[in-house]
DNA sequence: GTAATAAGTTAGACTACTCTAACAAATTTA
DNA sequence: TAAATTTGTTAGAGTAGTCTAACTTATTAC
Protein backbone atom coordinates (compact mmCIF):
# COMPACT_ATOMS: atom_id res chain seq x y z
CA UNK A 1 0.00 0.00 0.00
CA UNK A 2 1.36 3.31 -0.77
CA UNK A 3 1.89 5.94 2.13
CA UNK A 4 0.60 9.02 2.43
CA UNK A 5 4.13 10.80 0.65
CA UNK A 6 4.31 8.04 -2.44
CA UNK A 7 0.15 9.34 -2.67
CA UNK A 8 0.94 12.66 -3.22
CA UNK A 9 4.12 11.62 -6.01
CA UNK A 10 1.45 9.94 -8.14
CA UNK A 11 -1.00 12.14 -7.85
CA UNK A 12 1.69 15.22 -8.81
CA UNK A 13 2.94 12.76 -11.60
CA UNK A 14 -0.93 12.42 -13.44
CA UNK A 15 -1.51 15.93 -13.08
CA UNK A 16 1.45 16.62 -14.59
CA UNK A 17 1.56 14.42 -17.37
CA UNK A 18 -2.38 14.83 -17.56
CA UNK A 19 -1.33 19.18 -18.49
CA UNK A 20 1.90 18.71 -19.68
CA UNK A 21 2.52 15.73 -21.45
CA UNK A 22 5.83 14.59 -20.92
CA UNK A 23 6.80 14.72 -16.76
CA UNK A 24 10.33 15.57 -15.87
CA UNK A 25 12.16 15.05 -12.30
CA UNK A 26 12.85 18.81 -12.33
CA UNK A 27 8.67 19.53 -12.63
CA UNK A 28 8.30 16.53 -10.25
CA UNK A 29 10.29 17.83 -7.39
CA UNK A 30 9.22 22.07 -8.31
CA UNK A 31 5.18 20.63 -8.11
CA UNK A 32 5.97 18.99 -4.60
CA UNK A 33 8.33 21.44 -3.11
CA UNK A 34 10.66 18.46 -2.86
CA UNK A 35 14.45 19.20 -3.75
CA UNK A 36 15.90 17.35 -6.82
CA UNK A 37 17.69 14.75 -4.83
CA UNK A 38 14.59 13.78 -3.04
CA UNK A 39 12.81 13.58 -6.20
CA UNK A 40 15.23 11.62 -7.57
CA UNK A 41 15.35 9.31 -4.73
CA UNK A 42 11.63 8.90 -4.55
CA UNK A 43 11.49 8.18 -8.20
CA UNK A 44 13.56 5.22 -7.97
CA UNK A 45 11.66 4.14 -5.14
CA UNK A 46 8.22 3.91 -6.92
CA UNK A 47 9.80 2.13 -9.77
CA UNK A 48 10.88 -0.38 -7.51
CA UNK A 49 7.09 -0.77 -6.45
CA UNK A 50 5.95 -0.53 -9.72
CA UNK A 51 4.17 2.41 -10.13
CA UNK A 52 6.27 4.33 -11.97
CA UNK A 53 8.67 3.57 -15.48
CA UNK A 54 12.12 5.30 -14.87
CA UNK A 55 15.48 5.05 -16.79
CA UNK A 56 18.43 7.56 -16.33
CA UNK A 57 17.76 10.80 -18.26
CA UNK A 58 14.66 9.83 -19.44
CA UNK A 59 10.76 11.14 -18.64
CA UNK A 60 9.16 9.96 -15.70
CA UNK A 61 6.48 7.72 -16.98
CA UNK A 62 3.17 6.11 -14.85
CA UNK A 63 2.42 2.55 -15.17
CA UNK A 64 -1.26 1.35 -15.72
CA UNK A 65 -0.96 0.04 -12.01
CA UNK A 66 0.45 3.53 -11.26
CA UNK A 67 -2.21 5.46 -13.21
CA UNK A 68 -5.18 3.65 -11.89
CA UNK A 69 -3.95 3.88 -7.89
CA UNK A 70 -3.49 7.61 -8.54
CA UNK A 71 -6.94 8.25 -10.45
CA UNK A 72 -8.59 6.61 -7.34
CA UNK A 73 -6.43 9.26 -5.17
CA UNK A 74 -8.05 11.99 -7.31
CA UNK A 75 -11.22 10.46 -7.06
CA UNK A 76 -11.03 10.15 -3.08
CA UNK A 77 -9.71 13.99 -3.44
CA UNK A 78 -12.94 15.33 -5.77
CA UNK A 79 -15.51 13.02 -3.95
CA UNK A 80 -14.78 15.19 -0.91
CA UNK A 81 -14.29 18.43 -2.26
CA UNK A 82 -17.97 18.07 -3.50
CA UNK A 83 -19.18 16.27 -0.30
CA UNK A 84 -17.61 19.25 1.31
CA UNK A 85 -19.98 22.00 -0.55
CA UNK A 86 -22.32 20.01 -1.27
CA UNK A 87 -23.59 18.67 1.77
CA UNK A 88 -21.46 20.71 4.87
CA UNK A 89 -21.69 24.40 2.85
CA UNK A 90 -17.75 24.86 2.40
CA UNK A 91 -17.21 27.76 -0.53
CA UNK A 92 -15.49 25.92 -3.10
CA UNK A 93 -12.39 28.53 -2.23
CA UNK A 94 -12.11 26.42 1.30
CA UNK A 95 -12.43 22.68 0.24
CA UNK A 96 -8.62 22.00 -1.77
CA UNK A 97 -6.42 22.05 1.30
CA UNK A 98 -9.26 20.07 3.30
CA UNK A 99 -9.17 17.48 0.51
CA UNK A 100 -5.60 17.29 0.55
CA UNK A 101 -5.59 15.24 3.48
CA UNK A 102 -8.76 13.34 3.22
CA UNK A 103 -7.92 11.40 0.37
CA UNK A 104 -4.84 9.85 1.97
CA UNK A 105 -7.93 8.29 4.16
CA UNK A 106 -8.30 4.18 3.64
CA UNK A 107 -11.89 3.31 3.81
CA UNK A 108 -13.80 2.34 0.48
CA UNK A 109 -17.16 2.84 2.13
CA UNK A 110 -16.41 6.26 3.30
CA UNK A 111 -15.93 7.29 0.06
CA UNK A 112 -19.01 5.07 -0.83
CA UNK A 113 -21.09 6.79 1.03
CA UNK A 114 -20.27 10.55 0.14
CA UNK A 115 -20.94 9.49 -3.74
CA UNK A 116 -24.38 8.05 -2.90
CA UNK A 117 -25.05 10.78 -0.58
CA UNK A 118 -24.32 13.31 -4.03
CA UNK A 119 -26.07 10.83 -6.40
CA UNK A 120 -22.29 10.06 -7.43
CA UNK A 121 -21.83 13.15 -9.12
CA UNK A 122 -19.11 13.79 -12.36
CA UNK A 123 -17.71 16.57 -11.48
CA UNK A 124 -15.92 18.16 -8.65
CA UNK A 125 -17.10 21.70 -7.92
CA UNK A 126 -14.20 23.54 -10.13
CA UNK A 127 -15.69 21.29 -12.59
CA UNK A 128 -13.24 19.00 -13.05
CA UNK A 129 -14.33 14.98 -13.59
CA UNK A 130 -14.55 12.71 -11.02
CA UNK A 131 -13.08 9.14 -11.99
CA UNK A 132 -15.09 6.34 -11.36
CA UNK A 133 -14.31 3.57 -9.30
CA UNK A 134 -12.21 1.54 -11.49
CA UNK A 135 -9.98 4.89 -12.15
CA UNK A 136 -11.26 6.01 -15.14
CA UNK A 137 -11.98 9.80 -16.22
CA UNK A 138 -14.47 10.82 -18.37
CA UNK A 139 -13.37 12.58 -20.94
CA UNK A 140 -14.67 16.13 -21.37
CA UNK A 141 -13.56 19.21 -23.86
CA UNK A 142 -14.53 23.35 -23.13
CA UNK A 143 -13.00 25.89 -23.90
CA UNK A 144 -11.13 28.58 -23.13
CA UNK A 145 -13.31 31.61 -22.60
CA UNK A 146 -9.99 33.39 -24.13
CA UNK A 147 -10.76 31.97 -27.38
CA UNK A 148 -14.00 32.27 -28.00
CA UNK A 149 -16.02 34.79 -30.45
CA UNK A 150 -17.79 38.17 -29.96
CA UNK A 151 -21.35 37.33 -29.64
CA UNK A 152 -21.13 33.98 -28.78
CA UNK A 153 -23.32 32.28 -25.46
CA UNK A 154 -21.08 30.01 -23.16
CA UNK A 155 -21.72 28.20 -19.77
CA UNK A 156 -19.08 28.63 -17.29
CA UNK A 157 -18.13 24.61 -16.80
CA UNK A 158 -14.41 24.29 -15.27
CA UNK A 159 -11.82 25.82 -14.51
CA UNK A 160 -7.83 25.00 -15.70
CA UNK A 161 -6.31 27.00 -12.11
CA UNK A 162 -8.37 26.47 -9.05
CA UNK A 163 -5.96 28.71 -6.78
CA UNK A 164 -7.86 30.15 -3.24
CA UNK A 165 -6.90 33.01 -4.98
CA UNK A 166 -8.57 32.53 -8.59
CA UNK A 167 -11.54 31.41 -6.57
CA UNK A 168 -12.05 34.79 -4.48
CA UNK A 169 -11.87 36.94 -7.47
CA UNK A 170 -14.06 34.58 -9.33
CA UNK A 171 -16.69 35.15 -6.31
CA UNK A 172 -15.88 38.75 -6.02
CA UNK A 173 -17.11 38.81 -10.13
CA UNK A 174 -19.97 36.67 -8.81
CA UNK A 175 -18.54 34.19 -11.19
CA UNK A 176 -19.61 30.49 -10.64
CA UNK A 177 -19.76 27.23 -12.41
CA UNK A 178 -22.79 26.99 -14.69
CA UNK A 179 -22.84 31.10 -15.14
CA UNK A 180 -24.51 32.04 -18.82
CA UNK A 181 -21.87 34.93 -20.49
CA UNK A 182 -22.31 36.56 -23.86
CA UNK A 183 -19.01 37.60 -24.97
CA UNK A 184 -19.67 41.30 -26.42
CA UNK A 185 -15.75 42.01 -27.29
CA UNK A 186 -12.31 40.92 -27.31
CA UNK A 187 -9.64 43.80 -27.19
CA UNK A 188 -6.80 43.49 -29.37
CA UNK A 189 -4.44 45.26 -27.47
CA UNK A 190 -4.24 43.08 -24.02
CA UNK A 191 -6.43 40.31 -25.64
CA UNK A 192 -8.42 40.85 -22.52
CA UNK A 193 -12.53 39.82 -23.19
CA UNK A 194 -15.99 41.99 -22.28
CA UNK A 195 -18.75 39.66 -21.38
CA UNK A 196 -22.46 40.25 -19.91
CA UNK A 197 -23.85 38.25 -16.97
CA UNK A 198 -26.66 37.98 -14.96
CA UNK A 199 -26.92 41.99 -13.74
CA UNK A 200 -23.79 42.54 -14.91
CA UNK A 201 -23.85 44.08 -18.52
CA UNK A 202 -20.13 44.97 -19.02
CA UNK A 203 -17.54 43.06 -17.29
CA UNK A 204 -13.71 43.11 -18.61
CA UNK A 205 -12.08 39.47 -17.64
CA UNK A 206 -7.55 39.73 -18.31
CA UNK A 207 -6.22 37.45 -21.06
CA UNK A 208 -5.00 35.44 -17.52
CA UNK A 209 -8.52 35.37 -16.44
CA UNK A 210 -9.97 34.29 -19.39
CA UNK A 211 -7.56 31.55 -20.60
CA UNK A 212 -8.35 30.20 -16.89
CA UNK A 213 -11.96 29.81 -17.30
CA UNK A 214 -13.57 26.60 -19.50
CA UNK A 215 -17.04 27.20 -20.95
CA UNK A 216 -19.36 25.14 -23.21
CA UNK A 217 -20.88 27.39 -25.82
CA UNK A 218 -24.40 26.99 -25.68
CA UNK B 1 2.38 20.10 16.07
CA UNK B 2 2.10 16.77 16.76
CA UNK B 3 2.53 14.21 14.40
CA UNK B 4 0.33 11.48 13.47
CA UNK B 5 2.29 8.78 15.72
CA UNK B 6 2.64 11.13 18.54
CA UNK B 7 -0.91 12.10 18.70
CA UNK B 8 -1.94 8.33 18.76
CA UNK B 9 0.56 8.51 22.22
CA UNK B 10 -1.18 10.97 23.44
CA UNK B 11 -4.68 9.64 22.48
CA UNK B 12 -3.36 6.47 24.35
CA UNK B 13 -1.70 7.76 27.48
CA UNK B 14 -5.07 9.69 27.81
CA UNK B 15 -7.26 7.15 27.69
CA UNK B 16 -4.60 4.76 29.60
CA UNK B 17 -5.08 7.25 32.64
CA UNK B 18 -8.48 7.96 32.70
CA UNK B 19 -9.32 4.42 33.30
CA UNK B 20 -7.03 2.54 35.01
CA UNK B 21 -5.14 5.68 36.63
CA UNK B 22 -0.92 5.38 36.29
CA UNK B 23 0.11 4.75 33.55
CA UNK B 24 3.56 2.72 32.99
CA UNK B 25 5.72 1.95 29.80
CA UNK B 26 4.36 -1.57 29.04
CA UNK B 27 0.54 -0.79 29.03
CA UNK B 28 1.38 2.62 26.70
CA UNK B 29 3.61 -0.29 24.80
CA UNK B 30 1.01 -2.98 24.71
CA UNK B 31 -1.85 -0.98 23.91
CA UNK B 32 -0.07 0.81 20.66
CA UNK B 33 1.24 -2.55 19.59
CA UNK B 34 4.99 -1.19 19.91
CA UNK B 35 7.82 -2.63 21.80
CA UNK B 36 9.05 -1.10 25.03
CA UNK B 37 12.31 0.40 23.49
CA UNK B 38 9.97 1.88 21.04
CA UNK B 39 7.46 3.84 23.48
CA UNK B 40 10.90 4.06 25.82
CA UNK B 41 12.28 6.54 23.05
CA UNK B 42 8.77 8.19 22.01
CA UNK B 43 8.32 9.02 25.84
CA UNK B 44 11.36 10.71 25.95
CA UNK B 45 10.77 12.54 22.84
CA UNK B 46 7.04 13.82 24.18
CA UNK B 47 8.93 14.85 26.89
CA UNK B 48 11.15 17.31 25.17
CA UNK B 49 7.96 18.47 23.61
CA UNK B 50 6.44 19.31 26.57
CA UNK B 51 3.46 16.50 26.27
CA UNK B 52 4.63 14.26 28.87
CA UNK B 53 5.88 14.36 32.51
CA UNK B 54 8.49 11.78 32.37
CA UNK B 55 11.07 9.92 35.02
CA UNK B 56 13.18 6.92 34.83
CA UNK B 57 11.11 4.13 36.41
CA UNK B 58 8.42 7.03 37.11
CA UNK B 59 4.75 6.08 36.18
CA UNK B 60 3.73 8.15 32.83
CA UNK B 61 1.88 11.91 33.39
CA UNK B 62 0.78 14.26 30.92
CA UNK B 63 1.13 17.89 31.52
CA UNK B 64 -1.63 19.71 31.01
CA UNK B 65 -0.77 20.44 27.28
CA UNK B 66 -0.38 16.66 26.65
CA UNK B 67 -3.94 16.50 28.47
CA UNK B 68 -5.69 19.05 26.53
CA UNK B 69 -3.77 18.20 23.49
CA UNK B 70 -5.05 14.71 24.16
CA UNK B 71 -8.75 15.46 24.67
CA UNK B 72 -8.73 18.00 21.64
CA UNK B 73 -8.01 14.46 19.53
CA UNK B 74 -10.55 13.07 21.41
CA UNK B 75 -13.12 15.36 20.48
CA UNK B 76 -12.32 15.10 16.43
CA UNK B 77 -12.29 11.17 16.75
CA UNK B 78 -15.90 11.29 18.45
CA UNK B 79 -17.63 13.94 16.58
CA UNK B 80 -16.60 11.83 14.00
CA UNK B 81 -17.87 8.92 14.66
CA UNK B 82 -21.21 10.80 15.41
CA UNK B 83 -21.31 12.47 12.09
CA UNK B 84 -20.43 8.89 10.24
CA UNK B 85 -23.83 8.20 12.08
CA UNK B 86 -26.21 10.16 12.69
CA UNK B 87 -25.66 12.19 9.18
CA UNK B 88 -23.71 9.54 6.89
CA UNK B 89 -25.72 6.12 7.90
CA UNK B 90 -23.31 4.17 9.16
CA UNK B 91 -23.63 1.43 11.83
CA UNK B 92 -21.83 2.07 15.42
CA UNK B 93 -20.17 -0.54 15.12
CA UNK B 94 -18.06 0.91 11.94
CA UNK B 95 -16.87 4.19 12.67
CA UNK B 96 -14.03 3.69 15.12
CA UNK B 97 -11.60 2.55 11.97
CA UNK B 98 -12.58 5.15 10.28
CA UNK B 99 -12.38 8.02 13.00
CA UNK B 100 -9.16 6.56 13.80
CA UNK B 101 -7.99 7.86 10.70
CA UNK B 102 -10.42 10.84 10.71
CA UNK B 103 -9.27 12.48 13.91
CA UNK B 104 -5.87 13.13 12.05
CA UNK B 105 -6.77 15.92 10.03
CA UNK B 106 -6.12 19.72 10.79
CA UNK B 107 -9.17 21.82 9.68
CA UNK B 108 -10.75 22.81 12.58
CA UNK B 109 -13.34 24.38 9.78
CA UNK B 110 -14.40 21.12 9.27
CA UNK B 111 -15.04 19.55 12.30
CA UNK B 112 -16.59 22.93 13.38
CA UNK B 113 -19.59 22.22 10.92
CA UNK B 114 -19.79 18.63 11.68
CA UNK B 115 -20.65 19.77 15.46
CA UNK B 116 -23.13 22.24 13.99
CA UNK B 117 -24.85 20.15 11.07
CA UNK B 118 -25.62 17.48 14.49
CA UNK B 119 -26.43 20.30 16.99
CA UNK B 120 -23.31 20.15 19.13
CA UNK B 121 -24.16 16.78 20.21
CA UNK B 122 -22.34 15.48 23.59
CA UNK B 123 -21.74 12.49 23.15
CA UNK B 124 -20.79 9.70 20.37
CA UNK B 125 -22.75 6.88 19.35
CA UNK B 126 -21.02 5.00 21.54
CA UNK B 127 -21.98 6.60 24.76
CA UNK B 128 -18.89 8.89 25.72
CA UNK B 129 -18.70 12.50 26.36
CA UNK B 130 -17.49 14.60 23.16
CA UNK B 131 -14.78 16.94 24.99
CA UNK B 132 -15.66 20.78 24.87
CA UNK B 133 -13.70 23.12 22.08
CA UNK B 134 -11.02 24.05 25.12
CA UNK B 135 -10.70 20.31 25.71
CA UNK B 136 -12.86 19.92 29.07
CA UNK B 137 -15.03 16.82 28.97
CA UNK B 138 -18.41 16.79 30.67
CA UNK B 139 -17.93 14.15 33.57
CA UNK B 140 -20.78 11.71 33.50
CA UNK B 141 -21.43 9.46 36.25
CA UNK B 142 -23.43 5.93 35.34
CA UNK B 143 -23.96 2.35 36.95
CA UNK B 144 -22.54 -0.84 35.08
CA UNK B 145 -25.93 -3.22 34.69
CA UNK B 146 -23.76 -5.57 36.42
CA UNK B 147 -24.13 -3.81 39.91
CA UNK B 148 -27.88 -2.79 39.22
CA UNK B 149 -30.73 -4.54 41.57
CA UNK B 150 -34.11 -6.37 40.52
CA UNK B 151 -36.54 -4.87 39.70
CA UNK B 152 -35.24 -1.55 38.67
CA UNK B 153 -35.96 0.85 35.69
CA UNK B 154 -32.53 1.46 33.84
CA UNK B 155 -31.76 2.95 30.29
CA UNK B 156 -28.71 1.83 28.23
CA UNK B 157 -26.72 4.75 28.62
CA UNK B 158 -22.93 4.24 27.45
CA UNK B 159 -20.22 1.36 27.20
CA UNK B 160 -17.12 0.55 28.96
CA UNK B 161 -16.08 -1.40 25.82
CA UNK B 162 -16.92 -0.35 21.98
CA UNK B 163 -15.25 -3.27 19.83
CA UNK B 164 -16.63 -4.20 17.08
CA UNK B 165 -17.40 -7.73 18.26
CA UNK B 166 -19.13 -6.25 21.16
CA UNK B 167 -21.03 -3.72 18.96
CA UNK B 168 -21.84 -6.38 16.99
CA UNK B 169 -23.69 -8.64 19.69
CA UNK B 170 -25.51 -5.75 21.07
CA UNK B 171 -26.96 -5.39 17.51
CA UNK B 172 -27.99 -9.04 17.67
CA UNK B 173 -30.18 -8.68 21.08
CA UNK B 174 -31.05 -5.11 19.47
CA UNK B 175 -29.62 -3.23 22.31
CA UNK B 176 -28.67 0.29 21.42
CA UNK B 177 -28.36 3.50 23.50
CA UNK B 178 -31.26 4.77 25.04
CA UNK B 179 -33.10 1.55 25.31
CA UNK B 180 -34.68 0.85 28.73
CA UNK B 181 -34.68 -2.53 30.60
CA UNK B 182 -36.08 -3.68 33.15
CA UNK B 183 -33.81 -5.65 35.48
CA UNK B 184 -36.06 -9.45 36.29
CA UNK B 185 -32.91 -10.84 38.43
CA UNK B 186 -29.57 -11.43 38.61
CA UNK B 187 -28.24 -15.71 38.98
CA UNK B 188 -25.92 -15.42 42.15
CA UNK B 189 -24.33 -18.33 40.92
CA UNK B 190 -22.43 -16.95 37.34
CA UNK B 191 -23.53 -12.93 37.75
CA UNK B 192 -25.25 -13.06 34.76
CA UNK B 193 -28.16 -10.20 34.71
CA UNK B 194 -32.11 -11.00 33.34
CA UNK B 195 -33.72 -8.20 31.70
CA UNK B 196 -36.45 -7.48 29.90
CA UNK B 197 -37.05 -4.77 26.94
CA UNK B 198 -39.07 -3.98 24.08
CA UNK B 199 -40.17 -7.22 22.72
CA UNK B 200 -38.18 -9.58 24.85
CA UNK B 201 -39.44 -10.59 28.32
CA UNK B 202 -36.70 -13.13 28.81
CA UNK B 203 -32.88 -12.01 27.85
CA UNK B 204 -30.01 -13.20 30.08
CA UNK B 205 -26.63 -11.08 29.85
CA UNK B 206 -23.44 -12.47 30.92
CA UNK B 207 -21.48 -11.12 33.50
CA UNK B 208 -18.98 -9.87 31.22
CA UNK B 209 -21.80 -8.12 29.04
CA UNK B 210 -23.49 -6.57 31.71
CA UNK B 211 -20.60 -4.77 33.27
CA UNK B 212 -19.57 -2.93 30.32
CA UNK B 213 -23.04 -1.68 29.88
CA UNK B 214 -23.73 0.83 31.45
CA UNK B 215 -26.91 2.82 32.54
CA UNK B 216 -28.99 5.64 34.25
CA UNK B 217 -31.58 4.73 36.73
CA UNK B 218 -35.19 5.67 35.51
C1' DG C 1 15.92 -11.08 52.50
C1' DT C 2 17.14 -13.52 48.55
C1' DA C 3 15.72 -15.40 44.16
C1' DA C 4 12.74 -15.16 40.36
C1' DT C 5 10.06 -12.34 37.43
C1' DA C 6 8.51 -8.18 35.35
C1' DA C 7 9.39 -3.67 33.78
C1' DG C 8 12.42 -0.33 31.94
C1' DT C 9 16.73 1.21 29.61
C1' DT C 10 20.60 1.38 26.38
C1' DA C 11 23.02 0.22 22.24
C1' DG C 12 22.90 -0.50 17.68
C1' DA C 13 20.60 -1.14 13.42
C1' DC C 14 17.11 -0.37 9.74
C1' DT C 15 13.57 2.06 6.59
C1' DA C 16 11.32 6.22 4.94
C1' DC C 17 11.93 10.71 3.73
C1' DT C 18 14.35 14.71 3.58
C1' DC C 19 18.46 17.89 2.84
C1' DT C 20 23.20 20.17 0.84
C1' DA C 21 27.37 19.81 -1.79
C1' DA C 22 29.71 18.16 -5.63
C1' DC C 23 29.69 16.51 -10.00
C1' DA C 24 27.90 14.71 -14.69
C1' DA C 25 24.87 14.67 -18.63
C1' DA C 26 21.86 16.91 -21.69
C1' DT C 27 20.13 20.87 -23.79
C1' DT C 28 20.24 25.55 -25.30
C1' DT C 29 22.60 29.59 -26.87
C1' DA C 30 25.82 32.04 -29.30
C1' DT D 1 30.71 23.36 -32.33
C1' DA D 2 32.02 25.23 -28.12
C1' DA D 3 30.39 27.58 -24.06
C1' DA D 4 26.82 28.43 -20.95
C1' DT D 5 22.89 26.84 -18.72
C1' DT D 6 19.71 23.59 -17.15
C1' DT D 7 18.67 19.15 -15.61
C1' DG D 8 19.78 14.97 -13.31
C1' DT D 9 22.74 11.99 -10.32
C1' DT D 10 25.60 10.51 -6.47
C1' DA D 11 27.49 10.87 -1.95
C1' DG D 12 26.84 11.72 2.55
C1' DA D 13 24.20 13.19 6.38
C1' DG D 14 20.10 14.03 9.51
C1' DT D 15 15.37 13.20 11.79
C1' DA D 16 11.34 10.24 12.87
C1' DG D 17 9.89 6.01 14.05
C1' DT D 18 10.57 1.35 14.44
C1' DC D 19 13.00 -3.14 15.77
C1' DT D 20 16.09 -6.97 18.51
C1' DA D 21 19.58 -8.11 21.82
C1' DA D 22 21.71 -7.27 26.02
C1' DC D 23 21.52 -5.40 30.26
C1' DT D 24 19.68 -2.98 34.65
C1' DT D 25 16.25 -1.70 38.00
C1' DA D 26 12.09 -2.61 40.38
C1' DT D 27 8.62 -5.69 42.03
C1' DT D 28 6.82 -10.11 43.55
C1' DA D 29 7.15 -14.65 45.51
C1' DC D 30 8.99 -17.61 48.40
MN1 LIG E 1 -8.46 20.17 -5.26
MN1 LIG F 1 -2.51 14.98 -0.31
MN1 LIG G 1 -13.80 5.25 18.78
MN1 LIG H 1 -5.52 7.58 15.20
Amino acid sequence: MASTTEENYLKALFNLSNSKGEVNLSELAHSLQVSLPTANSMVKSLQKSGWLKYEKYKPLILTPEGEKEAALIIRKHRLTEMFLVKKMGFGWEEVHEIAEQVEHIHAPKFFQKMDEMMGYPTIDPHGSPIPDIQGRIPQVNFTPLSSCKPDQLVQLAALTNSSTEFLEFLNSRKLALGTELKILSREAYDSSVVVSYENRPHETLSEKVAERLLVRII
